[in-house]
RNA sequence: AGGCACGUAGCUCAGGGGGAGAGCGCUACCUUGACGCGGUAGAAGUCUGGGGUUCAAAUCCCCACGUGCCUACCA
């Protein structure tokens, strides 16, 4: 069968969309429920639905790709659940942000119609990151896409609201959370990035009633004042004891509040007197509760000043701070104003300074749900790579808070929950409740509040498995395999589905989580539209193929460290799908004629020729290694492996050696055999490096010669080492062959003697079995170093003028003109400090008695056989270099 | 403030108790029958500094300096 001859370079444009198709239209990346295969699952972290592709999805699904692909050719069953999140604040806001160019708000368009709107403007931008992640070569079970608002979705995501609820684990309280005045939303404490920020201290003077005396306060925030109910000292305080119980007048409002005293003030910082505004700040809001303190708010949800703020009621929270400090200037309340940075919270979604506020909202009770958690990594059920993240999970589990997950936004699952006006019952249920159970009032209002988005994504691993339903799915991929994601979302996340799936599945919803770092520039800076760095994945892909963008995140993939991509990285990985390109090419080429009845016989491994039996044991070591990097998560180990047996193994040794048995030598037998492990070994290349590189692979592997028991690579077996051809002999001797040949290139190189100019060579050893080994393998010799005069043996004259060089136990004669002696005096002169530099090291060691007694006897021996190599050589090059001066003089 | 990483060739980074590695870049030569997106050869590093453990330290321990990240309620 004669195969087809490839273009002169790889053009990712011609393949990649193509087979793409192909896989997905056969179904190839179909999970089967009901097989009895082995599983292996990975649920996709779901992408924003209306987002677009960033080079952290891209990083982030290569990995899951390379993961399922491998697994797949391993034989698994093998689930890549795909979605998208809905995103809640998020999406909500870009939504608002349109309204916002047509001069509306959503208040005006109303709850119904806006989330209409959001619902159109999802069937719009909503396939764009799927389409993108196809464009990767992700083989995502595209069949079971899901979306977190879904029917499916949204109903598990009730029946753990109301299972919470009935259990206690979730409750409405009046609590200080973190409020972003712009989203005009509650936000969990996770969702508040703290910022230094260059502040300032100001000291203020609170006077005693009917008194000159007065204590002064330092705050960061002067306007919260107004809400004022307490001054605390600590106890301890020799300054202050006296004045506990007594009463101060706060200025403005002239409100009458008590001295406290609490050990949680710090006598050291500032004054030593901490006013306290329970209804603005979370720690006076936990002092206030222990002291019974009256919880006052003086700002409002759009960050005002409210009524309680007497004349400053309706300025913006920072106008009326400005406003307070010129006005205490002026009535001598305002001490002193130092320069303080400080850390301030702001709304990761919007970046405005989130507002601690007083109000009524929902909370999980997450203390409880994170014992379970905290344990199942502790033994070990879940493991977290690499291990250094276990702390920083460990830590935050440990510490973890109630968590708020009311949001007063309208994009997101709404709480199912009632209120019946007349006796005040809260409902909780699945169904609209037509009355309320406890006074028969069909007067029930319902809650408008909707869920954390966060809430929904931690339950993602059943939720999209078809739970509460109990599927034939979730029976078989539940516990997945692994989960792979980035350490930014780890508490956001990860935790979450682990408090989730351990409490509502009784498992854990991952056995491996892999966490990755982030993709960053080649300066180290995180990619920012306002920093105007972003790369767009796509456009890598449309310049540089997807399998040369997939190679550089998978070589560039440090187990936890982030990661820099640099342009030049991809550009090189194209070269390398280039090279394996026409590395085919030259296969394919010289297959045309390959008689492919000789694949049906099994030839003894010792039938093969050198270069045969040499790559095929190489080819088993990449293997091997490979295996054993993408079982460890080492993507970089299982990229360099692959890139470096592939190129200066396959190309630079076997392919160029190969030339001499299929053009030069007439053995036709010989030459069959060389074609078929050409053809074996490339196959098993492709096969190795597909999940890597899918598209090429694919192109190339389809136009292989010869019956396929697949139609495609990618639901061929992956490779495994076949043993007979692990030979160290073979090895050893190969070896041997590559360091003469280098030998004589390097003095090719060193003499100046272009490449192109043939040369006559000969070889003295007085090892028997080298002889044999050099004798055997002359022509690869002559070929590779392009010599055409070979002489070898043992006792072999030294020609009277000619260069030298040693190598292993053979000494390397190149006649040269006479002329020529006096630089090649000098190149031994420059060898032999060079063995002199290297050889001092070595019997520095020998000469140490310690060494000697106490290193281990074969480190001894390694050092005794290196220092008699040195020896030897140095002897060599010595003699010649004698001979050389003596008829030169 | 606490915690965690990291500091190795010009750049980006592997490695990790027994003579310093890769990719890119750089230099010289080469249209050798797949590939110039190529080939061959080469230059280049007190492995941040200082102590310690050891026969042996770039590697393990301590300290310092520098860089990055995470967590945190000092007003």
């Amino acid at each position: 069968m004669a195969s087809k001859v490839l273009d002169k370079s790889y053009d990712p444009h011609q393949v990649e969309g193509k087979w793409y198709t192909f896989w997905e239209e056969r179904g190839y990346f179909r999970a089967d429920e009901n097989s009895e295969q082995k599983t292996y699952s990975i649920v996709i972290p779901p992408p924003n639905v209306t987002g677009v592709l960033h080079i952290g999805h891209a990083l982030n699904n290569t990995l899951q790709d390379i993961l399922i692909r491998f697994k797949r050719m391993e034989g698994y069953n093998v689930l890549w659940m795909p979605g998208t999140d809905h995103a809640g604040i998020a999406t909500q806001n870009v939504v608002e942000k349109q309204l916002l160019e047509e001069g509306l708000d959503r208040h005006q368009l109303g709850r119904e119609k806006f989330i209409e709107k959001v619902w159109k403007w999802k069937g719009q931008s909503g396939g764009t990151i799927i389409s993108q992640l196809k464009k990767l070569g992700a083989s995502c079970d595209w069949g079971r896409e899901r979306f977190t608002m879904d029917e499916g979705l949204s109903d598990a995501v009730k029946e753990v609201f109301i299972r919470l609820y009935q259990e206690g684990l979730i409750y409405r309280s009046h609590y200080i959370i973190n409020w972003c005045p712009r989203c005009q939303t509650a936000l969990s404490d996770l969702e508040v990035e703290h910022q230094e920020t260059s502040g300032k201290l100001y000291h203020l003077k609170y006077p005693f009633r009917k008194s000159d005396r007065f204590v002064v306060v330092a705050t960061t925030r002067p306007e919260t004042m107004l809400g004022d109910t307490a001054v605390a000292v600590n106890p301890e305080d020799e300054r202050y004891r006296s004045v506990i119980g007594e009463k101060v007048v706060l200025p403005v409002v002239n409100r009458e509040i008590p001295v406290i005293a609490n050990s949680y003030v710090d006598i050291e910082f500032g004054t030593g007197c901490l006013k306290i505004t329970p209804a603005h700040d979370f720690n006076d809001f936990e002092i206030g509760l222990t002291h019974g303190l009256e919880q006052i708010k003086v700002i409002d949800e759009a960050g005002r000043m409210n009524e309680n703020a007497g004349p400053y009621q309706g300025m913006d929270r920072f106008a009326c701070r400005d406003q307070m400090v010129e006005d205490f200037k002026r009535d001598g309340v305002l001490i002193k104003i130092d320069d303080y940075p400080h850390v301030v919270g702001h709304c990761y979604r919007c970046k405005t300074i989130v507002e601690p506020n007083l109000s009524l909202q929902w909370f999980v009770k997450t203390k409880p749900l994170a014992k379970t958690a905290i344990e199942a990594v502790q033994k070990g059920r879940t493991r977290i790579i690499p291990p250094v993240w276990e702390k920083t999970y460990f830590e935050w589990m440990e510490n973890i808070r109630d968590w708020c997950i009311s949001r007063q936004i309208w994009w997101g699952h709404r709480i199912p929950a009632w209120y019946c006006k007349p006796c005040g019952e809260v409902i909780v249920s699945k169904e609209t409740p037509v009355s309320c159970p406890k006074c028969g009032s069909d007067g029930l209002t319902p809650e408008t509040d909707v869920l954390d988005t966060w809430f929904s994504s931690g339950l993602w691993p059943f939720s999209t498995m078809g739970w509460p339903k109990k599927t034939k799915l979730l029976k078989r991929f539940y516990p997945t395999s692994v989960l792979v994601t980035g350490f930014d979302i780890l508490f956001f996340w990860v935790a979450r589905m682990m408090m989730m799936g351990l409490k509502f599945m009784g498992d854990i919803p991952f056995r491996d989580v892999y966490i990755h770092g982030l993709v960053r520039d080649e300066r180290g800076e995180k990619y920012s539209k306002t920093r105007g760095n972003v790369v767009d994945p796509l456009d890598l892909i449309d310049r540089f193929g997807a399998d040369a963008l997939r190679f550089t995140l998978a070589a560039l993939t440090m187990p936890g460290s982030d990661l820099k991509l640099s342009e030049s990285r991809t550009e090189g990985y194209r070269h390398f799908a280039n090279k394996i390109w026409n590395a085919s090419r030259f296969a394919l080429m010289n297959l045309e004629a390959f008689d492919l009845d000789e694949m049906n016989q099994r030839p003894h491994p010792e039938k093969f020729n050198l270069p045969d039996r040499w790559i095929r044991g190489r080819l088993n070591q990449a293997i091997r290694e490979v295996r054993k990097s993408l079982e460890e998560y080492k993507f970089n180990e299982a990229s360099h492996t692959l890139y470096q047996f592939i190129w200066h193994e396959f190309c630079d040794w076997y392919l160029e050696l190969s030339k001499l048995t299929l053009y030069k030598e007439g053995d036709q037998k010989r030459k069959g055999l060389t074609q078929r492990t050409l053809l074996e070994v490339l196959d098993a290349i492709l096969r190795l490096l597909h999940p890597f590189m899918p598209f090429i692979t694919e192109e190339i592997w389809q136009q292989l010669p010869g019956r396929k028991e697949n139609e495609s690579i990618m639901i061929s077996t992956f490779p495994k080492a076949e043993e007979q051809y692990d030979d160290e002999n073979v090895a050893s001797e190969m070896g041997l062959i590559i360091d003469v040949i280098n030998a004589l290139r390097n003095l090719r190189g060193e003499m100046n003697l272009p490449p192109g100019e043939p040369m006559t060579t000969l070889l003295r050893t007085r090892n028997e079995e080298t002889e044999k080994r050099l004798r055997k393998n002359q022509s690869f010799i002559q070929f590779l170093a392009l010599v055409n005069e070979f002489q070898l043996g043992w006792d072999l004259e030294k020609p009277l003028h000619s260069a030298l060089t040693a190598v292993r136990e053979v000494e390397i004669f190149v006649p040269m003109e006479r002329s020529r002696m006096e630089e090649e005096a000098k190149r031994l002169q420059k060898e032999i400090l060079k063995i002199d530099k290297e050889s001092a090291f070595v019997t520095k060691k020998l000469s140490n008695e310690q060494f000697l007694s106490k290193a281990p006897p074969e480190i001894v021996e390694e050092v005794k056989q290196k220092a008699a190599e040195f020896r030897t050589q140095r002897e060599k090059l010595e003699e010649s270099l004698l001979k050389i001066k003596e008829r030169l003089r």
